[in-house]
DNA sequence: TAAAACATGTAAGTAGTTACATGATTCC
DNA sequence: GGAATCATGTAACTACTTACATGTTTTA
């Protein structure tokens, strides 16, 4: 998977600007993929050269110029290939991990201040998660609601097993 | 969290060579964090000039020689600093969601072969530090033991989630 | 009146992988 | 006899982030 394949699976959809393409990400799949302003543009001008989209500027009354990208046919076929290759290794980077196999080098409270931070922070995602997913229900192909319910069973397994660390009976 | 970071946590425990280093990497932890020897070798270099280790060159017969290295006490502050700071954002790249995210714009077997692989993988995943917790278990630290244990139970929220999707009663 | 949202883009730098290069020993 | 393990290292490359640069409109 390359940010190449994700912005042409959004491109069928219908045709967007590279601001909105960010946004989408933010949006849908922050939790299992994201990529910069940074990338995406140089991405979508050389897309536009490889012929995989085209490009139409669109004039706004007080906003900057919009650059609407369209999927063409050469980019439909290879976001078709994507589609068909067995998915690649899932990679997890994940420092609260680590600090926490480290925790016998550190002080309790250190640890436990850890465990409540990812507690919070876990707590909230799932809340965003949760919520999007019932305010989109009917929006949703039962993909993208499988996607997101996989999210959350495992956010809660994570809260569950933290949670009897933290508070034991 | 950097390479650097997770090598001084390494060597606290032991002075060890950098080949010992990514085998531990593999065998501990490579559900959350990973890095090749194309990475380890050149930070143990540049960590050397820091002066936050120190090489020992060890020969052995017929085996090449060993260069193991030792954290210094700068290392050691260094870490310490690493531990006390709060915890980065997890970060994940799944292939495995993106085509399931997708799903709608290919066909029903495709994403059948999707979940079956990905159920197989997880499995697999599962087992292998199912294992290892059972196996190592009174060698490993109650935080060492956490990290396992947050990892299954995640794996098999995952798991009971794919196969309710594949054999729905 | 300040921040957030809308909108695009580049330059410099960081971090990492993959493939190459070498070679003995041990296990199957 | 071939694969896996032990062992180190570099060069070329890829991918990506952060910070900079610019400027309007809407919202709190």
């Amino acid at each position: 998977m390359n940010i190449q394949d994700v912005i042409l699976g959004l491109l069928c959809e219908k045709p967007q600007s590279g601001y909105e393409i960010k946004r989408h990400f933010e949006e849908y799949f922050s939790f299992f993929f994201d990529a910069s302003y940074g990338t995406i543009y140089p991405t979508l001008s050389k897309m536009e050269k490889l012929e995989l989209i085209t490009k139409e500027s669109v004039r706004q009354e007080g906003k900057p110029d919009k650059n609407i990208f369209t999927i063409t046919p050469a980019g439909l076929n290879q976001f078709h290939a994507y589609l068909q290759r067995p998915a690649e290794k899932e990679v997890l980077r994940s420092d609260f991990f680590m600090h926490l196999y480290f925790g016998d080098k550190t002080d309790k409270e250190n640890i436990d201040n850890l465990l409540r931070q990812a507690l919070i922070e876990k707590q909230a995602m799932y809340d965003d998660l949760d919520q999007k997913l019932k305010q989109l229900d009917c929006k949703l192909s039962p993909y993208e609601k499988l996607c997101m319910e996989l999210g959350l069973v495992q956010y809660e397994a994570f809260i569950k097993k933290v949670q009897s660390v933290l508070e034991p009976e």
